[in-house]
DNA sequence: CCTACCGATCGGTAGG
DNA sequence: CCTACCGATCGGTAGG
């Protein structure tokens, strides 16, 4: 989980290949609303980090709404990809937490425009927005669910609690952490301590 | 949708008098604020929560801006108050500092406008503005930063992540939480035992 | 992908 | 506190 690609943007993608006009267009978007929350990035906005007037986005978009759900639905689908990936050879129920736990937060902390912040804050969003977003966030949440469930329970925890806390701070330690003390690594072991996630037991 | 006056609330102050009408305009624009936050909030929103045209507004407002300030001011400065009220005649440090997390998990989970979800993103801020809000929040934040140095650091973790994982903790609570099962406290509790703050020891 | 534009809405003001 | 309006900006479209 050791971020070593630069603080560079026009991130390529994973081949090294430059990243299409959409994918530049989704990337720049993903960045903006992540930063600055759905009402507050224009058209414009966006247009003017691809270098394009913002009328010209509607080649590759059909509107905002739309394309805030796709990086939504992207982002995610990655995020619960990578996991599953990372856990697949996984057995003991403890060391799944811990993996699942540290992936998720090395997204949530790396400046990678395909998953950026995770779109944490839907106050911003339409009301009408909001619920498709939030069924697709509940999806996610039902495999980490899962996850938690596996482990035995920490005494004298609400477990609905103890599940929502340890998302809640997978989800928002993008709002304080600064790059360079910790890595990601090392804050996710703070967290797995805080939540008696101890990995490897020893 | 009953129709009859105003569906609107009118709410009282504690005491039972009528809210004055600047009152009622910064509660308004408090619970939306921290709704919707502060880009998808409009002028003419808050003026339709108490029953005024956007333009009248302008009359116990300055700007848009300075409305936020005056709120964001009001509720942090609103909490400081309450949490040194209710640890004052403290003197264990482990008991002033669950006080002041119950204390402030309280204000957060409450649906009180005076208050409100004490301002939590500030992402749709614009620039200017955004530097000056979190400059107060640092203030409040010391505060609690010197509750937490004055307990015995927890064995083997970080002391500013832990700082900061209990202040976000706490912060991002009213994101989750939903009146009904458990009250205020019992979430404090769970949050306190989570971060080994055990007052009472038995 | 731009020019050129649309209707709607924004924060804010004048003037009573 | 409203009417009536301002210039700016919004999401989005036509037409090339």
């Amino acid at each position: 989980m050791t971020a070593r690609h630069d603080t560079q943007d026009r991130s390529m993608e994973a081949a090294g290949r430059e990243p299409s006009r959409e994918e530049a267009v989704l990337n720049a978007a993903a960045a903006l609303f992540a930063e600055k929350g759905y009402a507050a990035t224009s058209i414009r906005d966006i247009g003017e980090r691809v270098g394009l007037l913002g009328g010209s986005l509607y080649h590759y978009i059909k509107s905002k709404d739309a394309l805030f759900v796709r990086i939504h639905d992207r982002a995610l689908q990655s995020a619960e990809d990578a996991i599953r990936a990372g856990i697949a050879d996984i057995e003991d129920p403890v060391q799944r937490l811990a993996s699942a736990c540290r992936i998720l937060l090395a997204i949530q902390l790396a400046p990678d425009s395909l998953t950026m912040p995770l779109m944490n804050d839907l106050g911003s969003v339409p009301e009408g927005l909001r619920e498709r977003l939030i069924e697709r966030r509940d999806a996610f949440e039902t495999m980490f669910a899962e996850l938690i469930a596996a482990v035995p329970p920490v005494a004298g925890r609400d477990p609905d609690i103890y599940r929502l806390l340890l998302l809640t701070t997978l989800n928002t330690a993008s709002n304080w952490y600064r790059p360079g003390r910790l890595t990601s690594d090392e804050v996710a072991d703070q967290i797995l301590a805080t939540y008696g996630i101890e990995p490897g037991g020893a």
